[in-house]
RNA sequence: GCCGGUGUGGCGGAAUAGGCAGACGCACAGGACUUAAAAUCCUGCGAUCCAUAAAAUCGUACCGGUUCGACCCCGGUCACCGGCACCA
């Protein structure tokens, strides 16, 4: 018989649908078991290859939970506002809301023909005022708390198309779309305080199952540093300049002081500052850099020295030059330092470009040559610290600071708050007004979903507006609060925020009372298992367990943390080892490959290309061998005996291959799982016949990867319902063993022979037994045995000399 | 520059509480079936030595160390991939 994969998979896709076979009730004796794949964003050019790779794994997991008695949430949905839709629809003239329900048609239908066992009840769609309503929800209790507040932010704005761009979106400085000059310009944004639960995003990151690149990415986003703020006099004033250091011991070698080109300081003293002409064109040259430029010239510092203004170093007294320069930034710490040139790389750097002195306060290194950044040293040339090693001098210089009070310990973090506003139309509208006379109130939630209107043109306007500044009958509004003239805020929220709490909406997604009811986010918990890129370890993961803990405080969710558990997935390259894209024509199209081999065998090539982490290179040869598998699978069905039972010579590989297999789908090695199920096909094969009970094992083993072809041999076999409802075998651990064990035996560490002997051999039973051993014998003959070594059922290692 | 990751046959990759390196698959070669081809099945497949086989020797990026024993642990070097860019 022939395997047609073609209708067999349509037949089961069909089965699965009209059975609800895998949806998953709110309520359950079973335990619950929550399966998250990053849901995607429905882009024009439909699914990618690389999509299926996650999608199988999950499912792969989830169908196994299902077996093994899980009640299993394992849903999809879209994360659909954003940027090339925007674009797509400023093109074509076509609703953005049109091409979203277009793309995510075509996605949906390209994820059923896969066969994964999504609850489709659940679905959500970002764009849909039913979900997006709770996205403002939550943004109005987040500026209900204080937690949300404007603030001036640069935007990149392309002077041709007259567009606020995104990061992504500026191409070596310059509009990724037109070329256009791209300059920054200074816009008045909604930002959020992640900032605020910095310290928690690291602490509760210790009771999670994430992998360990995860955490450190995250820990290394957020950037904490600790050290101290400490004040400098200005010679002559009443006043200070406080800076940030993680090195307070290193303060008798500060011979300077630098601010950033931005620090009010400047402003405040301009009259004092003589050569003040010089720093403001230095500042105006500054402000002109991009981002881009900036990073381009990092090697080569600049600066100014401020005439007329000079600080006092508060522990040494001495007087020191204040200078300005672009390597100081505004937005870290107080926007001033105090330098260090014999300790730090970039004031070294700095002070042997100006000429200023470099002074020794930590032994150990050699600043002829360069700065000794290490903390492995004594302090020298440094008063009452001198001898002390430099963590203990930090710690003391605090004390005494404190004491001053010219200083304190202090924490900083790098992570900045979140900037939340976009001048976009294809995104969540921020549900407040700004009142003449109240200022910004929110709009009441009665109003919610605050919905986007229907406009003419998405085209930001010409000053970079959104699109919606362009339209009075939406923005005019009274004030909910003083019922005056108010305006509504014509920015609408980033992509981010729809994907920040949609594993939550899974939970109870079409509750209009809230965004979960209570009992669905107790039942449900958290995210047992989320699998997503590496591309979204920091931001998306950081924002959306931000979003969780301010839920989380505010009484909303019962949980600290979302994700119990996170691991990542590696890319998949063109055949030729680069990345997919159309440019080098090395794109595969997953429809294509469905329709020639098949869903099942697409799945079993995705999940057999190699370790599941990493980036793993296309291969159609591979995938013809997957579909070799499958054929030789459904060919298994002409062997099968009516014997019951596994057969004594297959007994222990059968349990081997349940271990295995149960063992490695837990643990992401679907490669090597699958490597184990055809070594077992070839064992059948070798054999030329299988029992039932082997044929019903192995089919159930292979049913979370390619459900299709087994539920159909199941159903051709005549076992009892459907392959998604039986139980996953269990296996045996003392079935596990040969009766005769093959032992490797090495001389002096060479493997010389193997030698059988039976499992229940002893220790001294296995080394006579090698000693008599004829090659061993050969070995051995005129040598004197120094140690003999035996693992238990391992190994054996005999040392001569 | 910093952080993270990875280096194993012709290729994708197995094997780490330190215990038979190369499972499984691909490619390739030979054979069977066939009028023929495809498909399928069988056999071989790290390198050197060799008529062949056995045996032996060498082999997990490179150099060195620890150990009875190292792909695995330690010290150093190199290469590639990803992320971040002057974070005081």
């Amino acid at each position: 018989m022939r395997y047609d994969y073609s209708k067999i998979e349509k037949k089961w896709q069909a089965v699965w649908d009209e059975n609800n076979t895998f949806h998953a009730p709110n309520t359950s004796d079973k335990p619950k078991f929550y399966a998250l794949v990053e849901f995607p964003y429905p882009s024009g050019q439909g699914l990618h290859v690389g999509h299926p790779r996650p999608y199988t794994a999950l499912d792969i997991v989830s169908r196994k939970k299902r077996l093994e008695g899980y009640n299993v949430l394992f849903p999809m949905g879209w994360d659909a506002f954003g940027l090339p839709t925007e674009n797509y629809a400023i093109k074509n003239g076509i609703h953005p809301k049109k091409v979203t329900t277009d793309n995510i048609a075509h996605f949906k239908s390209q994820l059923k023909a896969l066969g994964y066992s999504f609850d489709w009840s659940r679905e959500v769609d970002t764009t849909d005022p039913k979900y997006y309503k709770w996205t403002q929800w939550i943004f109005l209790q987040l500026f209900k708390k204080g937690l949300a507040y404007k603030k001036e932010f640069p935007i990149n704005f392309c002077t041709v198309c007259k567009v606020g761009l995104a990061n992504e979106e500026v191409v070596n400085g310059v509009c990724e779309r037109c070329g256009g000059e791209v300059v920054r310009k200074v816009k008045n944004q909604w930002m959020l305080k992640i900032t605020e639960y910095a310290q928690r995003l690291i602490d509760d990151l210790d009771g999670l199952d994430y992998i360990e690149r995860v955490k450190t990415s995250q820990i290394n986003w957020i950037g904490r540093s600790d050290g101290a703020q400490v004040d400098f006099s200005i010679e002559g004033k009443d006043d200070v300049l406080t800076v940030f250091t993680t090195r307070p011991d290193t303060i008798f070698g500060c011979t300077y002081m630098v601010i950033s080109p931005e620090h009010p300081l400047i402003d405040k003293y301009s009259s004092e500052i003589t050569n003040i002409d010089a720093v403001l064109a230095y500042r105006e040259e500054a402000a002109k850099k991009s981002d881009f430029e900036r990073s381009e010239i990092a090697k080569d510092k600049t600066g100014v020295k401020l005439e007329g203004i000079n600080a006092v170093n508060p522990i040494s007294g001495e007087v020191i030059p204040v200078f300005i320069s672009d390597y100081v930034l505004m937005t870290y710490g107080t926007g001033a330092i105090m330098a260090v040139p014999a300790h730090d790389e970039r004031d070294y750097e700095f002070a042997k470009k100006f000429g200023l002195p470099i002074i020794e306060v930590i032994s150990g290194g050699n600043i002829e040559e360069g700065a000794f950044t290490s903390k492995d040293g004594v302090c020298i040339n440094s008063g009452f610290i001198n001898g002390l090693k430099s963590t203990e001098a930090i710690d003391k210089m605090i004390e005494v600071m404190e004491e001053k009070k010219i200083g304190h310990r202090q924490v900083n973090y790098k992570l900045r708050d979140w900037v939340f506003s976009r001048q976009r139309y294809w995104g969540e509208p921020i549900p407040l007004v700004h009142c003449d006379k109240c200022g910004w109130v929110a709009i009441p939630e009665s109003e919610l979903p605050l919905e986007l209107p229907e406009v003419e043109n998405y085209q930001p306007t010409d000053n970079g507006e959104s699109p919606l500044a362009n339209m009075p009958e939406w923005y005019e509004t009274t004030c909910p609060e003083c019922g005056g003239h108010a305006v509504r805020e014509t920015d609408t929220m980033p992509q981010w925020a729809g994907s920040s709490w949609y594993y939550l909406r899974y939970m109870d997604p079409h509750n209009d009372e809230a965004l979960a009811s209570r009992e669905a986010l107790e039942y449900w918990d958290q995210v047992d298992w989320y699998n997503g890129g590496m591309e979204h370890t920091t931001l998306h993961l950081l924002y959306s367990r931000f979003w969780h803990k301010f839920l989380y405080d505010i009484g909303v969710v019962p949980t600290k943390e979302p994700y119990a558990k996170r691991t990542s997935h590696g890319m998949i390259l063109g055949s030729d080892g680069t990345k997919m894209s159309k440019s080098r024509g090395n794109v595969i199209n997953p429809d294509e490959v469905v329709a020639n081999f098949g869903a099942d065998t697409l799945r079993t090539y995705e999940m057999f290309i190699g370790d599941f982490e990493k980036t793993a290179p296309w291969s159609e040869n591979s995938l013809r061998g997957c579909k070799r598998f499958l054929d030789r699978v459904f060919n298994l069905y002409e062997i099968v005996n009516d014997a019951g039972g596994y057969s004594k010579d297959l007994e222990v590989t059968m349990h081997q291959t349940i271990k295995k297999v149960t063992q490695d789908i837990d643990g992401l090695k679907f490669n090597t799982a699958i490597a184990a199920l055809m070594s077992l096909l070839n064992a059948f094969t070798d054999k030329g016949s299988v029992t039932k009970d082997e044929f019903r094992t192995f089919l159930i083993l292979l049913n979370p990867i390619a459900p299709h072809i087994t539920e159909e041999l199941w159903e051709m076999k005549g076992f009892d319902g459907m392959i998604s409802g039986v139980q996953w075998p269990k296996y045996d651990e003392s079935k596990m063993v040969e009766a005769v064990i093959e032992i490797p035996v090495q001389i002096n560490g060479k493997l010389r022979a193997k030698v059988n002997v039976s499992k229940d051999a002893d220790n001294a039973a296995v080394m006579e037994a090698v000693k008599e051993d004829e090659t061993v014998k050969g070995y051995l003959n005129g040598k004197t045995i120094v140690k003999e070594i035996y693992v238990p059922g391992k190994i054996c290692n005999i040392v001569v000399k």
